[in-house]
RNA sequence: GCCGACUUAGCUCAGCUGGUAGAGCAAUGCUUUCGUAAAGCAUAGGUCCGGGGUUCGAAUCCCCGAGUCGGCUCCA
C-alpha cells in the first residue's frame, strides 16, 4: 500500500495498480486533462505508469543514479511519499515534453534518413538535442522536410508506450534495431541495472528511461534551430556524431516569444555592442584571440583597474610588475611548460635547431605511451609541423621512439648541435636526459601562461620572516595561452589576456582567513557592478585521476580548508570533482554571457604544491624554516573576459563612473557654441569625460547620436539656458524616453549631481538579460 | 583540434540558375541655424577573405588556406 502526500498536504491511499493518471482524475477531470507527467518524491514519471515505491521504480534502467540516496529513506511502504501532477505551468513538464519532441524528431529522421544510428536525445535548459549519425550528413537544408515529417507525427498524436526487458532481451532489441551505439551503451553502463525500459511510438522504438508525455499531440510548437558535431559520449577520441538542435513548447506563442529573445539576446552580444560603441577590435592581422582595446574600451578598462587596485591597497597588497616572458627553467620548475605544453606559444630558443631538440626531448621522454595518449601526441607533433619519418607508420611505441631518434640525430649532424653525451645515450630515458641538458643550457624562454613564478622570485629575493606574512603581491599580469583556434571567442576566451591577478604567501594558520577575505573581496566586486547572477563552484581533485601533483594529506587539507570557509560564508555552492588546478583545489565564481553560456570569472585558489616545488620559506617564530602557503586569486579573473560580461551585464550602457563618455553638450544651434564649450570645460575642470557635439545637425539628430553611443547624459544648450547660464540635463538611462527630460538647473548643480552618483559608483537601471533559462536546470554547464 | 555554416564599401546587408558590383547608415563638401531619437542636396568610397583551378568569361562553380560564428573536445 502506498500513501501520497498531494501539494495540499492531503494524504491519498493507494490500491495497487494505480497509476498517476488515475490519481489526477480522482482530484479532477480538468487536471487530468491538462496533466503532462507526474512527480513521485522528486522523481518524475509517466502518467500511465502504475505507482510503486521509488526504490522499486529506479530498478530499471537509465533512471538516474543521483535519485538512489534521496529514495532509500523513503522505502518504508508506510510512509507518506510527496506527490505532484505537473501541467504545462512546470518547468519539469516543459523537459518532459521537449525529451518526448527529441523521440519525434529522431523518428522523423529516421524515416528521411533511413540507416540512421541514434545516441542520446536529452533536453537541455532551452530545448532539447539528438545526436545521430546518418549515412548521408543532415545539413540545415534538411530541417524544413525534418520538420514537415515531425508535423506530420505530432498531428497523430500517437501514445508514447513504455515498456520494459531484461537486459539481454533488451540489448537483443536494439540490436535487431541496428542501433548499435545504444548497444554499446547497454554493454558499457546500462547492463549493471536488471531492467532496461524502451518507449514505442508508432514504427519507433527507443531505449530510454523516460518519462514521456501522455500522446504526441500535447506539443504545441516546435523548431529545428542549429546542427553541430559532437562527439560520442563527449569523448574526443570516439566517433563524431551530428547534434541535431531544437526547441518544443506547449504553444506557438511561447515558440515565438523564445525567438524573439534570441534575437533580442544577440544585441547585447559584447561582439556586436564592441564593434558598435568602439570598445575593442580583433584584427586577423594582429592575430586571432588577441584583443585591441580601442580608446573606450581602454577606459573602461583602466577605470575598473584603478577601482581594483585602490581596493587591494586598502587590503594590504603591494603591487609589483614583471615582464611577458620568463626562463624556460622557471615554468619547468613551476610545471606549467611540461603539462600544459600543447595549449602554449612555442618555446623562444636562440638556436635554430632547439625547436626540433626540444620536441623530440618531449617525446622521448614521454617514454611509452597508451594509444589515446599517442594519439595527442601525434596530434600534437603535426600541429607544430615536427613531422618525423616513419613515425605514423610506426605500430609499436618502441618503434616509435626508435624513430624520434634517427630523426634527431640527423638533426644533431645535420647542424652541428654540440651534444656529445647523446652519441653514448642507450634508451629513450638516456637520450632524452642528454637532449634535455643540452636544452637547459640554451636559454629558452616562454610567453608567460601564469604570472605565479615571477610573484615567487619577488617573494623569494629576500629572507621572509612569519612577521612579514602574509605577502600579498598584486599585478595585472598579461599572461598567453595557445588556446585551440575553435574555442576562441570575442572576449571571452582569447589567447592573450591580463589576470588582475595576485599570490599571497601566508603562514598555515593564515590559510583560512585569507581565503575568506579574497572570497569577500569577489564578493564585494561582483555587488559593486551588480553581477549578481553568478553561481559558486568549488573545484576539488579527481581521486581517481593522476594529473595532480603533490602529496594527498597537503590536498585533503586544501580541499577541507575550502569547504569550511565556504561553509562559514553561508553561500550556496555546488561542487565539482576533477575540475580543480593541477596544483591545488579552487573556488570559482561563474557567470553567463547573453546566449547562456557560462564562464569563469573571479577565482580564488589554495595551493600546497608550488612552495614545495620552489623550495619556498619563512623563518618562523621559533627561528626555523617553515614552508608558506600560496593563494593564487583574481576577482575579476581576466580583464578581457570581465569585461566582455560586463558589456553584456549592462547592454554597453556603463553606469556613470565606468562610462568611457560621460556626458554630451549638443546645442541647439551654432549661436550656443561659445556658452557650450565654457560648460563643456567646466565639466572638464571636474574630472568628468565629455565631448560637445557643435554640428549644424537639429538637436534631435545629436541627441540619437548620443543616445546610440550610450552615453549617460546630454547637456542640451539652447538660448534659454544660455540666457540663465543653466544647463538642461537628459537621462539616457531611463527606460521612459519622454521622462529622459530632466529640465534645466545651474551647472554647479548638475555637476554636484553627476559627482555624487560617480562617487558612490551608483548603477543605473540594468537592462535584465532577455532569455529566460529554464530556473530547473539553473546554470548547468 | 574536430563537425557545420559563413566571409561583398567603415558598419548592416542585397546581388536569381556564371556575363567583372548595389542599397541604407556612416564619411566628406555645400545648403540649413533648428528645443530633446534621423534636415536636404552632392561627392567619394570595393584585392567581392587569400591562393590555385574549371571556363571565352568567376563575387557566383571546384580545390587548398585564413578568419568569424554555432556546437563538441579542452581550459593553469
Amino acid at each position: 500500500m502506498i500513501t501520497l502526500k498531494l501539494p495540499d498536504g492531503t494524504l491519498k491511499k493507494l490500491a495497487p495498480g494505480t497509476r498517476a493518471i488515475d490519481v489526477a482524475e480522482g482530484i479532477g477531470k480538468r487536471l487530468a486533462q491538462i496533466a503532462i507527467a507526474a512527480k513521485l518524491n522528486d522523481q518524475i514519471i509517466d502518467l500511465n505508469r502504475e505507482l510503486s515505491v521509488p526504490s522499486e521504480t529506479e530498478t530499471s534502467a537509465g533512471t538516474a543514479e543521483k535519485t538512489a540516496e534521496g529514495a532509500s529513506e523513503a522505502k518504508e511502504g508506510t510512509e507518506a511519499i510527496p506527490f505532484v501532477i505537473l501541467t504545462e505551468k512546470d518547468s519539469d513538464a516543459l523537459a518532459v515534453l521537449r525529451h518526448s519532441c527529441a523521440h519525434i524528431m529522431a523518428r522523423a529522421v529516421m524515416r528521411l534518413f533511413p540507416g540512421t544510428q541514434l545516441a542520446f536525445g536529452p533536453a537541455t535548459e532551452t530545448g532539447f538535442y539528438y545526436d545521430i549519425s546518418s549515412p548521408i550528413p543532415i545539413t540545415e537544408n534538411d530541417f524544413p522536410r525534418i520538420e514537415e515529417e515531425m508535423k506530420k507525427i505530432v498531428k497523430l498524436a500517437e501514445p508514447f508506450e513504455r515498456f520494459e526487458r531484461s537486459v539481454s532481451a533488451g540489448r537483443t532489441l536494439v540490436a535487431d534495431l541496428g542501433q548499435e551505439y545504444k548497444v554499446e551503451h547497454i554493454d558499457d553502463e546500462l547492463k549493471k541495472y536488471p531492467q532496461l525500459s524502451f518507449y514505442r511510438q508508432g514504427e519507433f522504438i527507443d531505449l530510454c528511461r523516460g518519462p514521456h508525455i501522455p500522446h504526441a499531440g500535447r506539443i504545441g510548437a516546435f523548431k529545428l534551430l542549429s546542427i553541430a558535431g559532437a562527439y560520442w559520449k563527449n569523448d574526443s577520441s570516439r566517433p563524431q556524431l551530428q547534434r541535431l538542435y531544437a526547441t518544443a513548447f506547449f504553444s506557438e506563442k511561447e515558440l515565438k516569444e523564445y525567438l524573439v529573445q534570441i534575437e533580442e539576446a544577440k544585441k547585447r552580444d559584447h561582439r556586436t555592442l564592441g564593434k558598435q560603441l568602439r570598445l575593442f577590435t580583433i584584427s586577423q592581422q594582429a592575430g586571432q584571440g588577441l584583443i585591441l582595446w580601442m580608446p573606450k574600451g581602454a577606459m573602461v578598462r583602466s577605470l575598473l583597474e584603478n577601482f581594483i587596485r585602490d581596493e587591494l591597497l586598502k587590503r594590504g597588497y603591494s603591487p609589483v610588475y614583471t615582464p611577458h616572458i620568463g626562463r624556460l627553467d622557471l615554468y619547468r620548475c613551476s610545471g606549467h611548460f611540461p603539462y600544459y605544453r600543447d595549449a602554449q606559444y612555442p618555446p623562444l630558443y636562440y638556436h635554430p635547431g632547439a625547436a626540433a631538440v626540444d620536441l623530440c626531448q618531449y617525446r622521448l621522454g614521454a617514454g611509452f605511451l597508451d594509444e589515446k595518449k599517442e594519439r595527442e601526441m601525434q596530434l600534437y607533433l603535426e600541429g607544430v609541423g615536427l613531422l618525423i619519418p616513419g613515425y605514423a607508420e610506426a605500430t609499436t611505441q618502441e618503434a616509435k621512439l626508435d624513430k624520434v631518434h634517427h630523426y634527431i640525430l640527423g638533426v644533431i649532424e645535420a647542424m652541428s648541435i654540440p651534444i656529445p653525451d647523446y652519441a653514448q645515450a642507450a634508451t629513450p630515458t638516456e637520450r632524452s636526459a642528454a637532449l634535455f641538458a643540452w636544452l637547459q643550457a640554451q636559454e629558452g624562454y616562454l610567453l608567460k601562461p601564469m604570472n605565479c613564478p615571477h610573484h615567487i622570485q619577488i617573494y623569494k629575493a629576500q629572507p621572509r620572516s612569519y612577521r612579514d606574512l602574509p605577502v600579498r603581491l598584486a599585478e595585472f599580469g598579461t599572461v598567453y595561452r595557445h588556446e585551440q583556434t575553435g574555442e576562441l571567442n570575442g572576449l571571452t576566451r582569447v589567447r592573450g589576456f591580463t589576470q588582475d591577478d595576485a599570490h599571497l604567501f601566508v603562514t598555515p594558520d593564515q590559510v583560512e582567513s585569507e581565503l575568506e577575505a579574497n572570497i569577500e573581496l569577489v564578493l564585494f566586486v561582483l555587488k559593486t557592478l551588480g553581477l549578481s547572477d553568478y553561481r559558486v563552484r568549488i573545484s576539488l581533485r579527481d581521486p581517481a585521476s593522476d594529473k595532480y601533483v603533490g602529496a594527498m594529506e597537503l590536498w585533503n587539507n586544501a580541499e577541507q580548508t575550502l569547504q569550511k570557509v565556504v561553509d562559514k560564508l553561508g553561500m550556496p555552492f555546488e561542487v565539482a570533482l576533477g575540475e580543480a588546478a593541477f596544483y591545488g583545489p579552487k573556488i570559482d565564481f561563474i557567470v553567463r554571457d547573453c546566449i547562456g553560456r557560462s564562464w569563469q570569472l573571479g577565482t580564488v585558489q589554495l595551493d600546497y604544491n608550488l612552495p614545495v616545488r620552489f623550495d619556498l620559506e619563512y623563518t618562523g617564530s621559533d627561528n626555523q624554516a617553515h614552508r608558506p602557503v600560496m593563494i593564487h586569486r583574481a576577482p575579476f579573473g581576466s580583464m578581457e573576459r570581465f569585461f566582455g560580461i560586463l558589456i553584456e551585464h549592462f547592454a554597453g550602457a556603463f553606469p556613470l563612473w565606468l562610462a568611457p563618455e560621460q556626458a554630451r553638450v549638443v546645442t541647439v544651434s551654432e549661436k550656443f557654441v561659445d556658452y557650450a564649450k565654457k560648460v563643456e570645460a567646466e565639466f572638464r575642470q571636474h574630472g568628468f569625460r565629455i565631448t560637445g557635439d557643435y554640428r549644424s545637425e537639429k538637436i534631435g539628430a545629436k541627441i540619437r547620436d548620443a543616445s546610440l553611443e550610450k552615453i549617460p547624459y546630454i547637456l542640451v544648450i539652447g538660448e534659454k539656458e544660455q540666457n540663465n547660464q543653466q544647463v538642461s540635463l537628459r537621462d539616457e538611462s531611463l527606460a521612459d524616453m519622454k521622462a529622459r527630460d530632466l529640465g534645466a538647473s545651474s551647472v554647479q548643480d548638475v555637476i554636484a549631481k553627476l559627482s555624487r552618483e560617480v562617487q558612490e559608483k551608483r548603477l543605473h537601471q540594468i537592462q535584465k538579460a532577455s532569455i529566460q533559462f529554464d530556473s530547473a536546470t539553473k546554470f548547468a554547464e
